[in-house]
Formats: structure tokens, C-alpha cells, sequence
DNA sequence: GTATCCGGATACAGATATGTATGAGAAAGT
DNA sequence: ACTTTCTCATACATATCTGTATCCGGATAC
């Protein structure tokens, strides 16, 4: 249990642990609602700890936020690549969203607090809008290419497509959370597939190829 | 200027402004951040005044909630009935999202804001849920409508398709909200146009008429 | 093994929040 | 008119939050 640790390692242990109970409380309470000193109680520390790591509730703010991002382009880009075939991305999919309907508010509390903070705060505004036009590249990647493989050309511009089945995500999610009883579990994905068809016939429907939008 | 006012209708002004003032505050640091001196302050007033006509932020919160979900409810109800033609229809939308372009941070900040505490509040749930599924239906009746004009069954639940189209706002805004770079300020209503041509596209596909969802 | 350094705890000062109790002046009742 | 009642302002007591300054004990260096 109390193997010695490296000072270097023992620090970023803390620093690990201060950003996860932030993490918990934010999604809790909201990042203005948590004080420092409730973060740092249900890390295990105290303020001084707290301000020994970081310069203030903000930058651990900002930081909680980089790691996130940073995780989650991490994700998209392993998804991005494992994916076989159709039926295949698809199973991932819905594992991933089962997965995350277990603590759906939880997980959106958090997501849509980092982003009201990031709408508010100009410099993190980047941050953020690089990760979603990371994961909306990948969609519109896989999407052309499902299109292809079905034979038919894109009925509009695939990064316009891959946008409309990313906002789903979000959307789709915060209507769940408000109203489980008229959201399925797999709404998302069901919509994206429910999509994927009906723009294929569209554009078997108007020949063979167009990009407005 | 200073005309002699009832006490009834002095009081409906003081309790109208501040919650003008605190929906500002809300959606500028936060319903956390914004704490109830400030909002009395901005409302011109001071916390006597705020006490006295609130039992705490809280119930002005929860009041807020509801009043702003009053006069959504009826607006889509103005628009369901309101729409003649299809293009008629579709302009109006245009028009709403251009005039909400002009301050999406703001009403997306605040929107988010009372979602959130919905989310959190158990009791104010169902309000926020009634509102979703009003929308929802008036969407789903102009969906089928606008399906059968085009001579085609809907290719799936009505109410599911409603529930795309719907959900894409929240998502569509919260995309352009982080990177208005990448998406247009009338994407919302492109993406609906774009659904609805690919649907009436799909249903022509697949015969006639199915209902999974 | 001793001196040094550093991560975290403790203690303190100032600022800001909430909520209540009380008071003044305008409207309402008679 | 004058008394009552209501609305909002003022004053006060208390709780909470932030940030800094200081101290202790275990790592690191020699």
C-alpha cells in the first residue's frame, strides 16, 4: 500500500488526484460552485496543496480542460483507425454509448460546464474548437467513405455532413438527460445510421455527385 | 417618466426587472457566479428589495425557468400554427436564427445555464421535459406534414425524425458557439432542408412506409 | 549521517456572500 | 386626514471563500 515514491512522482500523483475530485465537483456543483477547499478535501488534501499545484482555481480550470481535449482527440483518432468495416464502427458505437448513458449526467454536466467556461474565456475558445474539428474530420472521413462504399456520391459537402452527425451527438444527449422516458439509450446512433441511409438514397436519388452547402 | 404606479403593479415591474437582470448575469458569470447583490444592483434595486420579493436565488431561478419556459412553449405554438407553405416556413426559421445569431453566446450561455440546473434540480426536470417534448411534437406534425406534401411515408417514427431535427439545434449552436469559423449562421436550417430532402429521398426508396424507431 | 530542499499542512487577514431585523416613505383603506 | 399596510432601503450578524505567509517532515544531495 505505502510503497515509497519519488517526489517527482508523488506530485504528479497529487496533481492527478486535485484534478479528478475538480472533475467530480464541477460536474457536482458546477466550476462556481466548488470552492478550492472542497476540491482539495475530497482529494484528500488541503488548500495549501492545492495552491502548492496550481495558481488558482482558474488554471487548474484550464488544465482540467487541456487533459480532457487532449484525452478525447486521443480517442476519436484510435477510433478513427480501428474501424474495419461498418458493421464494426457501428458496434463500437453503441458500446461507447452504453457506456456513457450509465453516468450520462454526470458526463454532461461536465462537458457542457468546460464548454460554457471556454465560451466565456477567449483564450481557452481554441482549445476546444480544435477538438471538435478534430472529430468532425474524422467523421467526415468515415463518412465519405461509406458513402463510397455504397456507390453513391456524397449528396452534400462531407464536412457539412460529418457536422449535422457530431451536433446529434450533443444534442441528442442533452434531450435524453432532460427526458429519458422519449430518448432511447442508442438514439445516437440509431439517428447517425437512420442518416447514413437516407443520404445515400439521396444521392442515388439526384444522380450521381453535388456539394452545395 | 414618473407616473404614480399601483402597488400590484409596481411590485410585477421590480420582480420583472430582476429577473431580466439576473437572466444577463446568468448567461454572462454563471447562475453560481452571479451572486444576488449583483443582480439586485443591475436590477437597480438593492437586497432588501431582492428578499422581498424571492425567497432566495433559488426560487428566482426556478421562477426564471419557468417564465422563459412559458414563452417558448408559446412561440412554437405560434410558429406550428403560423406556417402556410413549406418556404413560408422555412423563411421564418431563417429569420429566428439570423436574429439569434446576433447574440448566440449569450442565449446559448443562458440556455445552458438553466439546462444545467435543471439537470441537477430533480423537481424542475419535468418542466424543462414538457418544453423539449412541445417542440418535439410541434416539429414532428410539420415533419409528416411536410413528408406527405410530398407524396411520401415517412421513412421512420415521425416523432424520431422530429427529435433529430430538434435535437441538431442545440448542437448546431453549441458547434458554432466554439468555432464560428466552421459553421454558417444559418446551418440549422440548411441541415433541416437538407434532412428532410434526404427523408422524403429515403422514403421514395423504400417503397412506401415503414415506422422503426 | 548530516544539510538542504520541497511538497503539503496550518494559521491568518481580507474580501465577499447570505439572510434577517428594522426603518422610511408611498399607496390603500376608512 | 389619519391610520394601516406594503415595498424597498439600511444595518447588522454570520458564514464562506480566497490567497499568502509560515512551519513541519520526508525526499535528495553530498
Amino acid at each position: 500500500m505505502s510503497e515509497r515514491l519519488t517526489r517527482q512522482e508523488s506530485r504528479r500523483r497529487t496533481r492527478e488526484r486535485l484534478l479528478a475530485a475538480a472533475a467530480e465537483l464541477f460536474a457536482e456543483r458546477g466550476v462556481n460552485g466548488a470552492s478550492v477547499e472542497q476540491i482539495a478535501e475530497r482529494a484528500g488534501f488541503t488548500r495549501g496543496a492545492f495552491y502548492g499545484n496550481f495558481d488558482g482555481k482558474d488554471a487548474l480550470v484550464a488544465e482540467l480542460l487541456q487533459e480532457r481535449t487532449r484525452r478525447e482527440a486521443e480517442e476519436v483518432r484510435e477510433a478513427a483507425g480501428g474501424a474495419a468495416s461498418r458493421a464494426e464502427a457501428f458496434a463500437a458505437l453503441r458500446a461507447w454509448h452504453r457506456e456513457r448513458a450509465r453516468n450520462l449526467d454526470t458526463w454532461l454536466a461536465l462537458r457542457m460546464e468546460l464548454l460554457l467556461h471556454a465560451v466565456r474565456t477567449p483564450e481557452l475558445r481554441p482549445l476546444l474548437a480544435e477538438r471538435e474539428r478534430l472529430a468532425r474530420g474524422a467523421l467526415a472521413e468515415g463518412v465519405r467513405r461509406e458513402l463510397d462504399r455504397d456507390g453513391a456520391a456524397t449528396p452534400a459537402d462531407p464536412a457539412f455532413l460529418a457536422l449535422i452527425a457530431h451536433a446529434l451527438e450533443d444534442g441528442l444527449l442533452i434531450q435524453r438527460a432532460l427526458d429519458p422516458e422519449s430518448v432511447g439509450e442508442e438514439a445516437v446512433v440509431d439517428a447517425v445510421e437512420l442518416l447514413l441511409r437516407s443520404w445515400t438514397a439521396l444521392a442515388g436519388e439526384t444522380g450521381e455527385g453535388e456539394a452545395p452547402g
